[in-house]
DNA sequence: AACAACGTGTGAAAGTAATCACGAGGGTCA
DNA sequence: TGACCCTCGTGATTACTTTCACACGTTGTT
């Protein structure tokens, strides 16, 4: 067997990669090139065909890639053709706007249970999850068998909150505080920052009115 | 005078130095080291050195950086020691909870008017926002001098909702529809969506899975 | 059956980014 | 003053990513 890591940015690409396959699976196409997929996705042919490479050969010589074969391989390398279970912790504004959104479930992710600090939001259902103590965390974690974490706290508490959920036993964390959390190796965090999305841009149009 | 094109990766880690800076700040620490800061953002002492010495020398040998010093020189650099316009297209549910979210304006960027295609939103209040016609936008952006769009429109409309912001003339967009528009060159993108966040991290939680 | 057009998979080359390692200066204290 | 410790800034090195370019298989055409 020849395991050879994947590059990181690699895994951060598949998901555009599924992203589009799926749409043009939903519009009826049943081939695609490495070129057309480079069009799509902003990069290069090459770049594509040595990504998918990593994983297989998926391609045909003069053909290109079937649409609905290379969909299914990819799902399933990313562990996508399956159903992962969530908790959300921080039911604020924000972690309110999550529960309520409709994104993530039809891709496999099911938000199981809210959890929040503050006893006068215990017991309240938000989109069809309920708010629980957060000391119940760990007992309802492992009851429902939870994969995923979603941090939706205040800075101030962020760090707590990823610890005790590794002490859950999760070790995928989608962190929405604006504060890069410690974590041991084997957990993996992404973050989510619309400010720091949006400052990483200002320098560019700051420097580009400097231009002139 | 120097002009060494700065790489965009380090330009993406500029806002978190920010971040920590303005933490260490406000806790009053006066003095950081490379050292210190590397720690804090989980990188090595030498790459936060590389990335400054691309702006400029802002430390001293012996005792490191003046905390409130590089903060300063930071903010000015990106262009956040400013107050910036920004609208938002799309007043579905995850658009009016992006009006209601309190993170945008401490950093000075202000969400000045909101624009939806459905005419029973016009004239809604959202977050202090009043929504209007979409076909307003370009009127409004240039009286109102709007330097940043965001996009919060299903992924069918969000290439077109875009072409229409680059032709307003705003060439910053923070986009949270799960597709990637084109733009033409000067034209800055920053692609928002938890589910691909989500995505990346399951392919590791497979892999470790099937590791035993 | 031969040929042309197309497009994959992949080593090699080029281009970027991260890290190393060290000269030089600053601070502290006897 | 001088010895010692600290930490910056940076050229050199190493590691990582992307792109190039081509052999080879596939499809379609005459």
């Amino acid at each position: 067997m020849t395991t050879t890591t994947i590059p990181e940015v690699v895994v951060l690409r598949l998901p555009l990669y599924v992203r589009v396959l799926a749409a043009l699976e939903g519009r009826g196409q049943g081939v695609v090139s490495s070129q057309e997929l480079g069009t799509l996705l902003h990069a290069t042919p090459a770049q594509i065909r040595k990504d998918l490479s990593y994983f297989g050969r998926f391609g045909k010589q003069g053909r290109g890639y079937q649409v609905s074969n290379l969909l299914k391989e990819l799902r399933h390398i990313m562990g996508i053709d399956r159903e992962w279970s969530v908790v959300l912790v921080g039911v604020g504004q924000l972690g309110s706007a999550i529960l309520t959104y409709g994104g993530f479930a039809p891709q496999g992710f099911n938000i199981l249970a809210a959890f929040d600090a503050d006893p006068s939001k215990h017991g309240a259902a938000i989109g069809n999850v309920l708010v629980q103590d957060i000391a119940q965390i760990k007992s309802e974690a492992q009851r429902l068998g939870v994969h995923i974490g979603i941090v939706a706290v205040p800075v101030s508490h962020c760090q707590r909150v990823v610890d005790l959920l590794v002490d859950c036993g999760i070790r995928a964390i989608l962190n929405y505080a604006p504060y890069q959390p410690t974590t041991p190796p084997g957990v993996w965090v992404r973050d989510i920052d619309p400010v720091v999305a949006l400052q990483s841009m200002t320098y560019h149009l700051k420097t580009a009115e400097d231009q002139w």
